[in-house]
DNA sequence: AAGAGTTAGTAAATAGCGTTAACTAATTCT
DNA sequence: AGAATTAGTTAACGCTATTTACTAACTCTT
């Protein structure tokens, strides 16, 4: 029989049937949505699962002690809510396994290692800008195996790695297609590292930066989980990730894997030249280069840092303003083509505060037009530290497909 | 056990498991495949389709026997390859089912009856511009009523009703939200037209124009299905749909709605003021309305028809060439935030030809960045008649959801 | 304090799915 | 005419979730 779970490296969860399905399909189908079930509603009981999937009590029953077995999920205190017999609450285990998650950033390397809850358990960071892909690859290796270095990690049993590189990578093969940011182009990273590093046996996935910290704060948020978000990630540039489904969470990433590549699209026509090759993107008005050229910031510098300290000039805050505005102008735009039910703003440019967020929340709350003021406002989150939200996104993306293919 | 069909009108064949599943499920989910393989490849063999599906010999003569019985596939030829003994050549069957369409436009009402291979078997169209939503469902009502007069068509088994509308629908329900060029607001029409009709039995569908049209053009595509579509919609405003998905294809709709409202996409922050209450938007620099208030169209007048008579005014041919270019940059912005693998222009703006669609393709060829240059140029086909390419759609929606209903 | 009532969870029997393996059918090639 | 090859069907089989009946564990009532 066809195997739904062919690596596509893109798809670590998209259980969208593309093909006709037999038992063992539809026997991960139900485990896999019981396991997301138990994620989004920590603490339901075997009964609630039950009820709230669909299936009956005898399923669910044989499942859960199935994972039970296999270090996924746990057993915890009982219900108190009078009436019958209490049902024992169930959570997923976060002593057994772990997943590995990497990003590759223009400014600094981040590895992650954590649990089934999505908590970092370990973490390692280098902050030098990344050079060819081979020496990245091989200098990422080296803090990958430091990280393992940690014997109670070791320990555990590893699911696998995840990848996150700041570009578009492409839908049939996790193959990195372009990063203007870095000068890379088709790079085969997972190879490169491949060469270097035995170490995590499972899967191993690579994704864009945007896409892996979107499908992580999607799929280990907590309270009542959204239908889908949108991850705008604005740093050296702007991207976007967009997740939804519920038990299978989705990144559309389009036929070159450009879904989200909002900085790229363009807002003034003719208008200042962009890294792209293009001229008048979003980037030219808002993105962590343009700032560095417009105001003179050096390389090596800290972008926020640097601003922050210059906040008086008047020329610096006058274009945080505008930059702030045109992520406003951003976010609005997003609204009306990828339309998210919740947008979380992130990346480094979130260290530079007020002086860049008000005006872009301001100009998003006074340009609401009809469409959007049919329905209520669509929540915004802003992430101000996101070190790791890339590579522990990469990781999640790693514990979706595993958990597939229990 | 629960429901996957459920009528979430919104998802006519959203097969996505948003629950779990039993061998009920399971079936429809091959019998589903076996039908779409069938859709997308005419003329294979139960053989190749048991090759293609992954599923074996046995099960795909015994689900292909049965939708024979039920009306759905028709036996062809046998197959000439050489080698042992032929294969027997598969369609879906033209001549049993039925499937009704309809659009409520700006200028018209349209409506059809398709088979199951898309070919219109009748329609009727009323070129009236629609006024209050009962008023119109009325007349529609009478529209569809004079459709099944045909006796040959009445005497068909009906498979249900889809209905498109000029704006965007709640994703929830089958409710309009908002269309702006009608000025209709959070209108029931589906309950509206079954006050004034009970014939189709079936499926009742209810969907936003451009949604339905770019559904209708995926479903029934010849030759090498692609992977997704957007169907660009240019009238009175500017709207897109994007549909994926090679078995069950899927309209991505958002939480509100608005996935493809790029025509609300603002692209010159604080321009000129729109339709939908802010200032700026696409539908500003090219549209109908805008064409119509800009150049001095009367609203009872062919907006193509009058254009094209005066094409010798300078001022014209301008006007045409500048909103040309906008849509051109409109095409290349979708691209980057939608991605299809194809995009087909359509919409009643197709009717002023080569003066408005040939800037806008020279601009999209001139204007592609670094990004889209890493991969083949995106095919772009012109519908240059979409009179009832809407219709269709929504007549192809009620087909795909009858298919996992069987 | 004991029993009724209620809900959680388990166990065994059952119906239905796709697969497997063996078959028949229909063609071409030698 | 027979071997080889491919298409399609049939019956037995293993596995799935369900059904039905049961046991377990609590609260509430008397």
């Amino acid at each position: 029989m066809s195997n739904h779970f062919t690596p596509d490296h893109f798809t670590p969860n998209h259980f969208t049937p593309h093909a006709a399905g037999d038992l063992n399909y539809l026997k991960s189908l139900n485990r896999s949505t019981i396991l997301s079930t138990v994620r989004r509603y920590p603490g339901l009981s075997r009964a609630d699962i039950a009820l709230r999937t669909g299936l009956t009590k005898a399923t669910v029953g044989s499942v859960v002690n199935v994972l039970g077995e296999r270090g996924w999920l746990r057993e915890g205190e009982l219900h108190a809510r009078g009436g019958g017999r209490p049902g024992r609450s169930l959570y997923l285990d976060g002593e057994q396994h772990v997943m590995l998650g990497a990003e590759v950033g223009v400014k600094g390397l981040r590895v992650v290692a954590c649990n089934l809850l999505g908590e970092r358990l370990a973490s390692q960071r280098l902050d030098v800008s990344p050079t060819t892909p081979e020496e990245t690859a091989a200098v990422l290796a080296r803090l990958i195996e430091a990280l393992l270095g940690d014997p109670a990690l070791a320990a555990r049993p590893c699911l696998g790695l995840g990848v996150a590189l700041p570009g578009p990578v492409a839908p049939q093969a996790p193959i990195l297609r372009l990063a203007p940011n870095l000068g890379w182009v088709d790079v085969d990273f997972l190879a490169l590292l491949r060469a270097e590093l035995d170490a995590p046996a499972g899967v191993w996935l690579l994704d864009n930066e945007a896409n892996a910290a979107a499908f992580g704060e999607f799929y280990f948020i907590e309270g009542t989980p959204p239908e889908s978000i949108a991850y705008l990630s604005a740093g050296s540039g702007i991207g976007c990730g967009v997740v939804s489904g519920e038990h299978f969470p989705v990144i559309p990433r389009g036929h070159q894997g450009l879904v989200g590549e909002i900085g790229h699209t363009v807002l003034v026509a003719d208008g200042a030249p962009c890294h792209c090759g293009n001229h008048g993107c979003a980037e030219t008005l808002v993105s962590g280069w343009m700032l560095r050229e417009s105001l003179g910031v050096a390389a090596d510098a800290s972008l926020s840092a640097s601003l922050l300290a210059r906040l008086d000039e008047p020329e610096v805050s006058a274009a945080l303003a505008r930059a702030g505005r045109a992520l406003g102008l951003l976010m609005l735009n997003l609204h009306h083509t990828l339309n998210p039910s919740m947008l979380i703003l992130g990346g480094s440019l979130m260290r530079l505060g007020a002086p860049l967020v008000a005006p872009a929340l301001a100009y998003f709350d006074a340009h609401q037009n009809d469409l959007l003021r049919q329905s209520q406002r669509v929540p915004v989150k802003v992430v101000e530290d996101s070190t790791f939200t890339a590579a522990r996104g990469a990781a999640a993306q790693v514990m979706a497909r595993a958990a597939i293919e229990i």
